[in-house]
DNA sequence: AAAAAAC
């Protein structure tokens, strides 16, 4: 599909989409839009960084009825972050210009007063993440007898084990014959046979078939010590300069660590963000990194979905994602809207299953990179044996303490 | 055993 032209919608909606800066419907959005304004329900898998958030705004905001004519939200799109609330609302915002919308979010961390304010002079749609919505819901302030539509981003992280309870209880108290949509990058079988007892007749999108990863994305490895990875880092980041650069830890500990270590040689330049700080902290740094005053964002997986930053040209991930969905929803934070972009991921021994199984899941295979003083203890070995096979041998007897110790024998 | 998400 060439033009947003050839999709049903409305002179004035052609106009936002066309101020917004879109000229040709990713596929994802060409697939979408027309079942989504045809009232089905969809459960649709694209890769990261595909205009996702677009495909089902679009058609949501096609279809409200004006505030006028109904103060209470029409339709819940429900989100894993509190950060991504924030940037799907702004991003309908943006789609919605020429035409007033109330779009309300609901996100924790966040002053409840000015939602009540917002939920009570009517609002038309709302984003928020599963707590607060579940709240409201509970508090009575958010009704959910005029919702028609259904939005659930990040499906198979909405529909995993911590999330799944709140996001049923939500499910059920909002209309039966409502429309349910479905979006991730990574919709694994059996999240899609458990989303469809949620759902009347999912048409299903496909849009990855066997590729999962984006190709624009360059993805390397390496092989490393735990106690060298600060120093290779710095090392990398020495080498590639990137314009900005997410770093991924497992932990919200390991997080702090690394971002004092590397806020010696990068003081400002260098920030960091996980579920521990307050909401304030972590919306000023994230608009740091939006605003490109920020060179270095160190993060858990608080970031790892949905984030868009177009400017960020690499990932580092510092610690190996816990799995291989997440492996590809964080790599998927460069390369956005067909941009270039490259992604390390720091392998420990005995790391090297987790390695195969990315590889398997994103049906490629990482290139190994190597860094000059950072070779492994087998190749170091190896490198001295080939150079100087004799001194090396005679070497390691003199330091070996048991060979030390003992006297030889005949 | 991790991170996220309500006060």
């Amino acid at each position: 599909m060439d033009s947003f032209d050839e999709l049903d919608l409305s002179p004035i909606m052609r106009r936002a989409v066309k101020d917004a800066g879109f000229t040709t419907p990713s596929p994802i959005q060409a697939a979408l839009i027309p079942h989504a304004l045809n009232g089905k329900d969809v459960i649709g898998q694209a890769r990261t960084g595909t205009g996702k958030t677009a495909a089902f705004s679009i058609p949501i905001l096609e279809q409200l009825d004006s505030l006028e004519d109904c103060r209470d939200p029409q339709a819940i799109v429900i989100v894993p972050t509190r950060e991504l609330a924030d940037q799907v609302a702004a991003e309908a915002e943006r789609l919605a210009r020429g035409v007033p919308t109330e779009i309300a979010v609901l996100s924790g961390g966040k002053n409840m007063n000015r939602q009540l304010r917002q939920l009570e002079n009517g609002t038309q749609l709302v984003v928020g993440t599963p707590g607060r919505v579940h709240d409201h819901l509970q508090r009575g302030t958010l009704r959910t007898n005029n919702v028609w539509c259904v939005v659930l981003d990040e499906a198979d992280r909405m529909l995993d084990i911590g999330f799944r309870p709140q996001i049923e209880r939500i499910m059920r108290k909002c209309p039966r014959n409502r429309q349910t949509l479905l979006l991730s990058a990574t919709l694994p079988p059996v999240v899609r046979r458990l989303a469809e007892s949620y759902m009347h007749e999912p048409v299903v999108i496909d849009c990855c078939r066997d590729e999962m990863a984006v190709d624009t994305i360059e993805q390397r490895y390496f092989t490393i010590a735990q106690d060298d990875k600060v120093k290779l880092l710095e090392s990398l980041l020495k080498r590639e300069k990137p314009e900005q650069a997410i770093i991924f830890c497992r932990t919200k500990r390991g997080t702090d660590r690394l971002h004092r270590k590397l806020s010696h040689e990068y003081g400002g330049a260098c920030g960091a963000i996980h579920g521990d700080l307050q909401q304030r902290e972590r919306d000023r740094v994230l608009q740091k990194l939006r605003d490109g005053n920020l060179k270095f964002l160190v993060a858990t997986d608080v970031v790892g979905r949905g984030i868009d930053i177009s400017t960020i040209s690499h990932i580092v991930n510092f610690d190996v994602p816990q799995d291989c969905d997440d492996y590809v929803h964080r790599v998927g934070r460069t390369g956005r809207m067909g941009r270039d972009g490259v992604a390390y991921t720091f392998v420990v021994p005995g790391e090297g299953d987790i390695l195969t199984s990315i590889e398997q899941r994103i049906n490629k295979l990482l290139i190994r990179d190597k860094m000059e003083g950072f070779e492994s203890p087998a190749e170091k070995a190896a490198a001295v044996a080939a150079a100087a096979p004799e001194p090396e041998k005679e070497l390691r007897r003199t330091l070996n303490p048991m060979t030390r110790k003992r006297p030889r024998r005949r």
